[in-house]
DNA sequence: CTGCTGCATTGACGCAGAACAACAAGACCC
DNA sequence: GGGTCTTGTTGTTCTGCGTCAATGCAGCAG
């Protein structure tokens, strides 16, 4: 997932990151420090007063890292945490009835999962990374009663929530009424933009999901998917190798995702 | 949306237009009792005691009725309060940069819209009544103060929001990878199902919105739907008069919306 | 090295559904 | 009554992208 790592190494967890402490109090749960975290803008903790953000610590566990492929939990199973991605990245997907999966979500450092399983104390979708990846665990019961003390807490818990119905809505439009290149455009331009407010380059980075993901997220044919890839890599506005992206047209690819090839007013897909 | 946009402007409201939103607050804004109210399952009350309802009822006003075509909030403005619709239908919709509009859901009596704004406190999307419609407006920051107060309220406001991203996640499996029949068949199930809950027939109702708002929503162009239905009513599934619809083989139109015509195993769109 | 396996790319072809266009049916107004 | 506007239906044409199929290529085991 990082700019020019070919293999999956653990992405540097940046500040913050104690993965060679000695006296482990558990093997793979260890207590977490939200305030010293690099990640705090984004995650729980953001809005939470400096004084309360000690109990918010006391609810939250960092488990060990998980290879890729792994499930963090599985669509049916009962809620019992959330979590919050430190680093690595995680897809989230759902199984309908007939057979079909769908990809509804590619999460990264910062980001909470398992937010779906709120509306029925049940998971909606399986959580699978996509290559090592860590997680902090937040066991809901605690964190909803917590909520209720905490004002800041509460509030930037609807935010994330809200946040992600809007970028579902956004999902929606997209798929919706665009074409398959407006479609591919505007996921790189949300991964780059992603990318950069962590701190990493916005015009260079390892797409950790395979090409059969990327389709399946787009509602495309992988197979177009590929040939996309080709067309911008031959127009000259992304740099492709294997997993490797270059932007060299950011400006370029903005365009595209808005507007599209074929002129401002053509509204269909 | 970059360039070539001609200038697609959030609207802003027209002067006067605000007549049903100001006004005498005693003749338009009445105090509602929520314990009372026949939707009081699908809607915020559920699952909050009895003995805390007076408090929320104190925050909750009645609007009077809003005819067809009006907006209830329009997308950009500042988030004031949510609205549960107690009788009539909502869509919301959202302009994108480049112009392009989508409708991001249809809402029913007992199901709260706006909480799309959670994230920004702005709304990110603009509800327009499809009738004549009646809503209850809760001012979110006194909502949100409430819900520190009462567990259940908290809850409940989490498992709405909740649902709501289910559904948008549904709805991207729908548009991502089924047919055009099949979308059709989906929608009018959901419907149908809803319909139901809210104690009125499963099988026959009116679809309050036009058919280019039903195109918009399911991502298919207007011509699409219209063939659709008149295939549906020729296939004997629906028998369909301008709005009016009756399902006449519900079996049927489960199966179209779930595996489809062209057989089980088919996975594309 | 060689063969195997899983992903990615490329080509050829066909079809679902979009675009274009004309028309019908209400609804509303003068 | 007869215009005009809006909304829905139907026919025809055209195309973006899905499907099928073959090939390329890296990683891994033996």
């Amino acid at each position: 997932m990082l700019p020019g790592a070919p293999a999956p190494v653990i992405m540097c967890a940046k500040p913050g990151d104690d993965r060679h402490v000695k006296d482990v109090p558990s093997l793979n749960q260890i207590r977490q420090a939200c305030s010293s975290c690099s990640l705090r803008q984004l995650c729980l903790p953001y809005g939470v007063a400096e004084t309360d953000l000690d109990q918010l610590e006391r609810i939250v566990s960092r488990r060990k890292p998980v290879p890729g492929g792994e499930p963090l939990f599985r669509q049916g199973e009962q809620l019992g945490a959330l979590y919050a991605v430190r680093s690595g990245s995680v897809k989230t997907h759902a199984l309908s009835r007939d057979g079909n999966e769908q990809i509804t979500g590619f999460h990264f450092p910062g980001e909470l999962v398992g937010l779906d399983a709120l509306s029925a104390d049940v998971h909606g979708c399986t959580a699978t990374t996509l290559e090592t990846t860590t997680v902090c665990a937040i066991p809901f019961d605690r964190l909803d009663e917590l909520a209720g003390r905490i004002p800041g807490l509460r509030r930037q818990l609807l935010r994330l929530m809200s946040r992600e119905l809007v970028e579902d809505e956004q999902m929606l439009l997209l798929v919706g009424q665009k074409t398959a290149e407006q479609r591919l455009a505007a996921l790189l331009l949300s991964i780059s933009t992603r990318f950069q407010s962590r701190g990493y380059s916005a015009t260079e980075f390892n797409l950790s999901m395979s090409r059969d993901d990327i389709g399946n997220y787009l509602g495309l044919a992988v197979e177009t998917v590929s040939r996309l890839f080709t067309r911008f890599q031959s127009d000259r506005v992304l740099r492709v190798r294997r997993k490797n992206v270059q932007i060299l047209d950011l400006e370029r690819l903005h365009v595209i995702a808005g507007v599209g090839p074929s002129g401002p007013s053509r509204a269909q897909a």
